[in-house]
This record gives C-alpha cells, sequence and structure tokens, in this order.
DNA sequence: TCATAAATCTAGCATCGCTATATTGTCAAT
DNA sequence: ATTGACAATATAGCGATGCTAGATTTATGA
C-alpha cells in the first residue's frame, strides 16, 4: 500500500511550498518581512506544522540559500559563449554572476549574508554548491597555476562588488569598469 | 552660566556610553544580544532615554560604525611601512585591513553589513569615511592611472576575502595566499 | 465500529522595538 | 522660601517576533 509513499510525497510538497513562499516574501518584501507566521498563513497551515520540516527560521532560510546555489552553478555555465577565449570566459562568469546577484538580491542574500548553518568547504557540502564553486573554477583554470586559491579569491572579488555596491558604498555606474579591472588582472595573472 | 554647557556636556557623555555600551555588547555577544532594553540596563537609564539620543536601533548600530570608520583609515596609514615601495605599500594596507576586521568582526559588521542607514560617496558622507577610503587611494594611486574605480576594486576585493571568510565560505588557512595574490595584480595592474 | 496513534491547531511564553502617558526633578518668578 | 511651569525621566503597555506545550481533530488498522 502507498498510503506512506503518498504521505511522503505530500509532505515534501508541503515542504517546497514553504521554501517558495520564503524565497517569493523575502524577494518582493526583503527578508526581515519573512516571518514564520506569514510563511504559515501563506501555506494555508499552522505555525508548528513548518517546525515539522525545519528546525527554526534560519533553517528555511537555508533552504533557500540551497536552490539558489542549485541555479547559479548552471547559470555561470550557460553564461560563457561557446568560443570564448580565456579572458573572455571569466568576463562572462564575472558578469552573469553580478546580474544573477542584483537580479535576486534576497536569494543571494541568503545564500552569502544572512545565517543559514550551510557549512562550506566541509565533507557535508551539498553538491551543489560544489558544483558552483566548480563553475568558477572552470574559467580560472586556464589562467591560473593554483586554481582553488585563484578561484577563492575571484569569487570574493566578485561578492565583494556585490555586496559593497548592493550596500552603496561604491557607485553603482561604475560596476562594469570594476569587473573589466577584475576580469583584467585575472586573466593576466599566469 | 554654564549650566546649559553641563547639560550638554552630560548628554554626550551619556550619548558615548550608549555607543560604548553597543560596541561591547555586539563584540562580546554578537549583534542580536545587543537590544535596546539590554543598552538601557548597561547606562542604567530606562529605555525611552535611548530614543532622545538615536532615532532607533540601527542609528546605534551606525554610531559605532562611524567610530569604526575613524580608527580603520589611521589604521590602515600607520600599517604602511615607512620605506615601502608601492607593492609593499598595497600589501601592507590589505593585510591591515583584514585583521582589522577579524580582530572585531562585530565593529566591522556594523560598517559594512548591517543596515545603519549612513550614506556612501554622497554629498553627505562624514569626513572619517571619505579618509579611510582616501588611505586606500593613497597606496593605489602609485599603481593605477583611475585611483578611484581601482580602489573601489581593491577595497571591494578586500571585503569580498574578509566576508567569504568570516561566514566559512573559503578556506581561512589560506587567508594568506589570496591576499597575495590580490595584491600581487593589483601591483602589476598599470 | 472503535481504540490508538498520527497530524494538526489553539493558546501562550518570553522577548523584541518603540511610544503614550504618568511621574519626578529642576528652574525661575513671585 | 513657595510655587507654578517646564524639562527630564520612568512606568506601563502595544503589536510584533520565534518558538512550544498541551488540547483537539483526523486518519489508520484491528
Amino acid at each position: 500500500m502507498g498510503i506512506n509513499e503518498r504521505k511522503e510525497r505530500e509532505r515534501a510538497e508541503r515542504e517546497q511550498r514553504i521554501v517558495a513562499a520564503a524565497r517569493m516574501l523575502a524577494e518582493r518584501d526583503g527578508w526581515p518581512s519573512v516571518t514564520v507566521r506569514r510563511l504559515a498563513d501563506e501555506i494555508e497551515y499552522s505555525q508548528p506544522v513548518l517546525y515539522a520540516h525545519f528546525a527554526n527560521r534560519d533553517a528555511i532560510v537555508g533552504a533557500v540559500a540551497l536552490e539558489g546555489f542549485a541555479e547559479l552553478g548552471p547559470t555561470l555555465r550557460k553564461a560563457v559563449r561557446g568560443n570564448a577565449t580565456p579572458a573572455q570566459a571569466l568576463e562572462d562568469v564575472a558578469t552573469a554572476y553580478l546580474d544573477f546577484a542584483f537580479e535576486r538580491p534576497a536569494l543571494y542574500e541568503a545564500m552569502f549574508v544572512l545565517p543559514t548553518g550551510i557549512r562550506f568547504a566541509k565533507s557535508d557540502t551539498p553538491q551543489v554548491l560544489r558544483d558552483a564553486f566548480g563553475a568558477m573554477m572552470a574559467v580560472i583554470e586556464p589562467v591560473s597555476a593554483d586554481p582553488e586559491i585563484s578561484t577563492e579569491t575571484f569569487w570574493a572579488a566578485l561578492h565583494g562588488l556585490t555586496e559593497l555596491e548592493r550596500h552603496g558604498r561604491i557607485r553603482a555606474p561604475f560596476r562594469a569598469e570594476r569587473v573589466k579591472r577584475i576580469v583584467g588582472m585575472f586573466a593576466m595573472a599566469k
């Protein structure tokens, strides 16, 4: 009898609805507006039900962050032109990264700024996360003798550009200029 | 009669005690533990008194952030060796920046991550802020044809290194390696 | 049909940022 | 010195928050 299977399926569906609702509310009204009560309203269950799926609010943010990583990897891979030079590939990835961040600021915030409990660069790091890192490393490898360190550094540079601009610390209109500088330097590094 | 002067002096002292308490609590227990109630306890006044000094909690965080900027500028300037080459000067500043961030994580968080209402790169940007930016630009100028853009980019790279490491996204033991990469690239850029 | 167990909800706790209102303290004019 | 006005400060409370204990409904299998 597939009763348990049905239950498990319904449970998974409900969990997905929670995550989707959190993402939608965060993107529409900002993360502070994503409260457990509002999420409960949104999925038409009472509050305690959410705690049968997630340990706490942070874990819900973490689930949204995971979705983000699952999308970021493929996005970066697709962004690279087919016949790109190493320098062009770097630029494609850098531009796609910033576009990703600014088109989905709340998602990006969940991935990199908010507390989520997700562990990185550890044995239990989710595959989607390693894959996103891999997408960056793929374009760094041709221009670096130590791709792992270089990818971390490249990623950090892009993250810094994103965050400082998002907080109004640096001038938004000059984004492309800064990307050009970063890409140029990494392309010449080897 | 200096009665009003005395009152103003006492007021300023109390305000400073609020900011100091906020900074201390944040550094000791993290920013979420810095509540208006706890601050009121700390300065031995009731809650509403804090609102005679600051519009809201964010403004208190902002006051702490301002202290941070006032300290960051001089810290970076002092970090540069007397007879440093342009590349060495860059390295000194980069290292000092990361040390600053990791020695006072809560202060750094107030300056660059938390909402504070401080406006950057605008006409009403506080002087301490311009000065901190100037300290970075001073070491960028010798190696860049467009120091303003380069300083923004350099700053972003350092901020990214800080944040990704603080969140465990990149491997802490390799911090020096990454700094070396960044500094090397900026030193060769011109 | 019914007892049991699973699923779900109601109601509440402690805490938060913030504020209306009451109270205390201080000063200046009589 | 007394008192009336005003400034300084406190009490108490509102509407939220995250989270949970305990009551209640619903589904399951004998």
